[in-house]
DNA sequence: ACTTTTTATGCAACCGGTTACATTAATCTA
DNA sequence: TAGATTAATGTAACCGGTTGCATAAAAAGT
């Protein structure tokens, strides 16, 4: 039905061994055999059968990342949307393609996705750090095949991985309140048994102690992804007897919901009160004040993982690659202290 | 190197047509002969090599969704984040994968996607109306290449597509202006260059014209996309000696921009004031008050879509199908007027 | 001019499944 | 129970490239 090689060689007066070679140019050709074999490549409207090529040399040209997403979190966090940005940008001019696949959607038992090493159907995999699991990643190992993990994991795993600086991140924002001479800087964040989590405050600890300060057990909280819960655990700041007069949040949204809270109390930001968060997010930006955040550069994350695991697939090496990420404030309005 | 058919076909003492027959779960296998190949996979670790399927029935079992996001406005805009997952959703408990290719990357002719239809690297495709080009429609369309559209295209091609019924939401958006006793209703949109746009227009004159408005040019403007369109554009209007009461947004953005600019004026909203807007984006629930939007289920976009493009991979018919999602009004702060 | 080396091309096996057709085994019919 | 029909399995060609090895042609060496 289609054009074919075979067809390309007839037309050309050639084999069809040479026809492949002027496909991968192949130094071995003449410039008058190439010339004869690409037009009739054009007179015949000849394209490779990529399956065929791939079936041949037993690679797909195909990566795919593999993400987590809940559905009703899904559209507030651009977390993937952006990785992935980063990674097409990065592998498409180099011949790959990128392959999206929810392991949510699959809903077995957490390593669907493996499905892809196992029937070879991509020719490496990107993953979050969330869906590492011990005896598959010891199957990947065996097998040579290249993989790229988003998020540091637990030291107990020697992978190639990748992460923003986390503890930096910590560091950054509480030292930027310090600086700005708030006085009682509170800890706001997800769920510390994630290590992305524990990073963070063990950055916000190493800016206290920098700076002389006391940590402080009441002013660490740990919990809430949405607005509402911005709301309420700013709310039990109020209710203590000597609230904080910084906050550092690791979530967009939880501070836009604190932001709320805030205005209903009638404390004034950020005379009174100042606010970091983290995860520039395009809703940082929208609300009044804006929100100074850590910006952390998820595309350039997707184009670093892309580059690492293209590297993989390209020498193959023993020694693995980690990476972790520079992050960098963005003042915006809730931190700008006219003065004291 | 890899455990193959013909292992399997060894070790369970039958021929590798009965092993590829039980893995197409044939009907004509015994119970008994099942049994003992599928013993000697799992004994064998066995997992079919996906590229040699692929090669010997010629499909590929993934699917591509095109865009063309460019880099600036990507992550403000979860559109195509949204379908991609709705798309995601529907397409993998049936076996299909997503490839995801963003037209932008590859910076050809604007036709550059159209690689992975000439090297068959996708059993079909799903793009947007933006990437429609004569020429390559008519190839794809030759070969019985199965592909969806995503956007209503100009009447001049016939093909499968889906949208969101833009003229009704530009319809109910305005009705509700006009049932909560506004009087001077505006429509502010992107180009009228796209169908959408003139579409939604095209719903807002309805609406007027079944309520005996008469729509006035004054009122009716054209380009934004940003939240400093939205202010610029009010601001334009306080400056008309007779400004609106009421305004259609066809951007959730735009729409944020100009409640800004709506404040600075003292101007009170709901009440001296009325807003809708397009596109139930997250951020339309984060200002204050928040922004009532038509709501597109663009989830559900993605699933059709899929559905649409599976159904022609899965029985190609000559006959086009379309389709035009209905859209409902989320009814929020900036349009519910306490009396008059 | 004749061997030796280098360069360009051809031959044919191979990648790992699928499937049309052939063959054998099982079941049915009279 | 032989003969016809149906069900289950095997044989081998095929999908369309790639590539090791053989060979032919050209260039270099003596």
């Amino acid at each position: 039905m289609g054009v074919t090689i075979k067809d390309v060689a007839k037309a050309a007066g050639v084999s069809t061994a040479t026809v492949s070679r002027v496909l991968n140019n192949s130094n071995l050709i003449t410039p008058q055999t190439t010339e004869k074999v690409r037009n009739a490549m054009r007179e015949l409207g000849y394209f490779p059968n990529n399956i065929a090529r791939s079936f041949a040399n037993q690679n797909t040209y195909i990566i795919a990342l593999v993400v987590d997403i809940e559905e009703p979190t899904a559209f507030n966090n651009p977390y993937f949307y952006q990785i992935q940005y980063g990674i097409e940008k990065y592998i498409c001019p180099k011949g790959y393609y990128l392959m999206i696949v929810n392991e949510n959607t699959l809903n077995h038992n957490g390593t669907a996705f493996s499905k892809l090493f196992f029937e070879k159907r991509v020719d490496g995999l990107i993953l979050p750090v969330s869906l590492l699991h011990k005896n598959l990643v010891k199957k990947m190992e065996e097998q040579k095949f290249p993989f790229v993990i988003i998020g540091e994991p637990e030291n107990s795993y020697d992978t190639n991985w990748i992460d923003i600086n986390n503890k930096m991140a910590g560091e950054i924002s509480t030292t930027h309140l310090i600086e700005n001479q708030y006085k009682r800087i509170a800890f706001v964040s997800g769920s510390r048994k994630d290590l992305f989590n524990k990073n963070r405050l063990d950055g916000y600890l190493t800016a206290l102690a920098k700076h002389g300060f006391q940590p402080n057990p009441d002013l660490i909280k740990e919990g809430g992804f949405s607005k509402e819960d911005g709301y309420s655990i700013m709310n039990e700041f109020f209710k203590q007897n000597n609230p904080p007069d910084g906050i550092v949040f690791t979530d967009n949204l939880v501070a836009f919901g604190a932001l709320s809270a805030i205005k209903e109390h009638g404390i004034k930001i950020p005379d009174d009160i100042g606010l970091v968060s983290f995860d520039n997010f395009p809703v940082a930006e929208l609300s009044d004040p804006q929100i100074t955040t850590v910006d952390i550069d998820l595309l350039d994350l997707g184009i670093q993982a892309a580059s690492m695991l293209l590297k993989e697939i390209q020498l193959p090496s023993t020694t693995k690659q980690q990476s972790l990420l520079s992050v960098r404030l963005i003042k915006r309005g809730t931190s700008k202290r006219s003065q004291r």
